[in-house]
DNA sequence: GAAGCGTGGGT
DNA sequence: TACCCAAGCTT
């Protein structure tokens, strides 16, 4: 049992393991290498000036995570300078309207996360100021374990246990737990508890990610430039990639629906704004049929309006969940067309649309 | 605890 | 192509 060596003290086959070698040195090492290869991100203060003193601003700490939960630093980079251009402050985004925040969002995925990035400021610039506590940071909406810990850590210099999914699979390897997941999260959290610094723990949360992100990948880590390789248990073992263990995944299953694309004299397109809660929830989107199992679905019954159908095409998107494929109908708005309270009439180039929805619109502009 | 919730890039 | 995955949260 892993937990019986912890508490016996026992010593694992390898003599440099981050179990029975002390903690803080695997720490120490890691701090270092982390002050010589940090990434450079444009939320970030690196090693350098945080000894300087520099204070990392807690609203863009808090900004950066929300926008990175799920998503790639590539992906991220552009957006979030968009984002801080136009709302320095959370104050700034407090006081912007829900649907601008989803506008600037659109593209991103995972939309409940600017229903609450706006919700979230609205609340923290109610209170004055973000707190500085792990247990008051989760209160606040899109804040869970890891973007609490990761805000209380790098903007608090509070010690703080991170664990997303970098730090997850360097600290499964280290300690080559191999209870598949999520199961092991318990005990992965602990081992990462036993060797967090108390001091650095910011940087620390840093240099863990860094390392998962760079040298410690998924596939093919490089665990010849590796600074901890010599406390690693899945390194001895030369098994490196077995860890983290992940159970299979289950098929997805396929779904099919059609949007209808309603044209006025303007060069203008009907959209209109989807529910708060569910998929897409409160983005913009083309008006269309339920996205159902099995066949497509050929009555026209849920078009806006009655009108010239024709089919241009479909479009193939993959959701978290779901393969989907939409048919896609245009149509010129008859005449006396009224739209209702819920529709606005956009220039299709101008609309701040999710992917999926781009797509289809996309294949009417041909 | 499992399911719902996006997207783009890499292999 | 199809699959994998990326700084997770909510219900």
């Amino acid at each position: 049992m892993a937990s019986e060596t912890i508490v016996s003290g026992k010593k694992s086959a390898n003599p440099d393991s981050a179990e029975s070698a002390a903690p803080k040195r695997v720490a120490k090492a890691l701090l270092d290498w982390y002050d010589s290869h940090a990434r450079d991100l444009p939320w970030r203060v690196g090693p350098k000036a945080r000894k300087l003193g520099k204070r990392a601003d807690p609203y863009v700490v808090w900004l950066s995570e929300i926008m990175l939960q799920q998503t790639t630093v590539a992906t991220v980079k552009p957006r979030f300078a968009r984002f801080l251009k136009r709302w320095p402050t959370v104050e700034d985004m407090a006081g912007a309207p829900l649907d601008d925040v989803l506008g600037e969002w659109a593209g991103l995925g995972y939309y409940a996360r600017a229903r609450n990035l706006h919700k979230c400021a609205v609340a923290v610039a109610k209170r004055g100021s973000f707190p500085d506590t792990e247990d008051e940071l989760k209160t606040l909406p899109g804040i869970g374990d890891y973007t609490a810990a990761a805000v209380a850590a790098i903007a608090f210099d509070r010690r703080a246990v991170v664990v997303d999914g970098n730090i997850e699979r360097v600290v499964a390897r280290l300690f080559a737990i191999d209870t598949p997941m999520p199961g092991a999260k318990p005990e992965i959290k602990a081992r990462a508890n036993a060797i967090w610094p108390d001091l650095r723990s910011g940087d620390f949360a840093q240099a863990m990610m860094d390392l998962g992100a760079g040298v410690c990948r998924p596939k093919t880590p490089l665990c010849l430039i590796c600074p901890i390789s010599a406390a690693c248990d899945a390194y001895a073992r030369g098994d490196q990639e077995a860890f983290p263990v992940r159970p299979a995944k289950k098929p997805k299953p396929y779904r099919k629906g059609a949007v209808f694309a309603l044209s006025n004299g303007r060069g203008e397109m009907l959209f209109e704004r989807r529910p708060e809660k569910g998929l897409l929830g409160g983005m913009l989107g083309l008006p269309g049929t339920a996205w159902t199992a099995g066949e497509k679905d050929e009555s026209f019954a849920l078009a806006p309006v009655k009108a010239e159908w024709a089919r241009v095409g479909e479009v193939v998107h993959v959701f978290t969940h779901f393969h989907l494929t939409l048919d896609v109908y245009v149509a010129s708005a008859p005449k006396g067309f009224r739209k209702s309270s819920d529709q606005q009439w956009i220039k299709p180039e101008k609309a701040l649309l999710p992917t999926v929805m781009k797509k289809a619109v996309s294949i009417t502009q041909a």
